[in-house]
DNA sequence: AACGCGGGGAC
DNA sequence: GTCCCAGCGTT
């Protein structure tokens, strides 16, 4: 019968027979390291982002070396890994903390949710996971694992469905263990109750499962919007010498906030002729090209990008003048964070 | 309420 | 190709 502790029950008793997902963050009880494993678990695979929670844990093991590091260095850090905002807040709590809180991490849902960067999921991680709070996580893995067995077909990304699956999650979640319990649906939906062909065959949730008894387990959950994606071109400039080079950094608030690129100009479609006077006007001056890379093409969740890039014939980097550009030296390059595509043009252009 | 934000892996 | 991933901030 599904009395009210038949969900948890149910979800702990798995956690302990069947479960044997390890991670270095498991049990941890240091709510710094803890609060760094969310924000770089956000959005983001296990498997990508572990190698990336240790290079952080080895360089910065307290928030107050965090803290501390200028920001240019705690992006390098983060390269590769996407959506940058997260280690720019990541930075900037760190600082909060380290100055105006003495250093100590808030120990209550109510005051970690307010730290820059901080939404309800990684509060209710961390007061759960640290210091035991009953606040129920929802995360994709939450909203996948209730949708299927409580059949909830009400899209997840609405303020209506958002709303039902906090308070399922809530009404749910352990009394006595919600910090095991919301590691245990986290699992659980990331082993068991995965997006594409679930494990039915050894879900111990299968007999009351609603979608499972209605085989609709790839209709749930319900998603209302769909992503459109928009094409853009970029055309970056390549300005160098034999030691030095210009690079730029991205300040506005689009993709790639906060990292380095080369002067680039974007244009809403491809520019199939006359790339050189569009150069020139980007740069003020009047310049030959002397060859193209390939072309580079990037698929993002929302955006697709083309990105190309142009040598510049025989350039003298006295005389260009773009704003908030920097002449950097080669050998400087390893400190800046690029894009994924400006870093591995520099690669394979023997740049970096 | 709606939108923008990366990169990678599974299918 | 599409979808999803230990979501969040901005407008």
């Amino acid at each position: 019968m599904k009395d009210k502790t038949w969900f948890s029950s149910t979800l702990l008793d798995w956690n302990r027979q069947s479960n044997d997902r390890q991670m270095p963050w498991k049990g941890e009880k240091d709510p710094y390291l803890v609060w760094l494993s969310e924000i770089i678990l956000q959005q983001t695979r296990v498997e990508q982002g572990l190698p990336y929670f240790l290079r952080f844990k080895e360089k910065y093991p307290t928030v107050k070396h965090l803290a501390k590091a200028p920001e240019d260095d705690v992006m390098r850090l983060w390269q590769g890994l996407g959506y940058y905002s997260r280690a720019r807040n990541l930075h900037h709590t760190a600082k909060h903390i380290a100055s105006e809180l003495k250093g100590i991490f808030p120990a209550t849902y109510h005051d970690i949710v307010k730290l820059k960067g901080i939404g309800p999921y990684t509060a209710a991680a961390i007061a759960s996971f640290i210091f035991g709070e009953k606040q129920a996580v929802v995360d994709g893995n939450v909203i996948r694992v209730l949708a299927r067995i409580y059949g909830i077909d009400l899209p997840f990304d609405t303020t209506e469905g958002k709303k039902a699956f906090s308070e399922l999650a809530q009404k749910l979640i352990s009394d006595t263990h919600p910090g095991e319990y919301n590691q245990a649906i986290m699992d659980f939906g990331a082993t068991v109750c995965v997006p594409a062909n679930p494990k039915c065959d050894i879900c111990p949730f299968a007999d009351k499962c609603v979608a499972y008894q209605e085989n609709r387990q790839e209709e749930l959950p319900v998603r209302a919007k769909r992503i459109t994606k928009k094409e853009r071109f970029f055309y970056y400039v390549v300005l160098k010498d034999n030691k030095e080079i210009i690079i730029t950094k991205r300040s506005a608030n689009d993709i790639w906030k906060g990292l380095y690129e080369l002067p680039m100009l974007e244009s809403p479609k491809a520019i199939r002729k006359n790339i050189g006077e569009a150069v020139s006007t980007f740069l003020g001056k009047k310049v030959k090209i002397e060859s193209y890379s390939k072309p580079y093409t990037q698929q993002l969740t929302h955006q697709t990008i083309q990105s190309v890039f142009i040598f510049i014939d025989g350039e003298d980097l006295q005389n260009v003048h773009i704003e908030g550009a920097q002449k950097v030296p080669l050998k400087k390059l390893p400190t800046f964070a690029f894009p994924k595509v400006v870093h591995l043009f520099l690669v394979e252009n023997s740049l970096l």
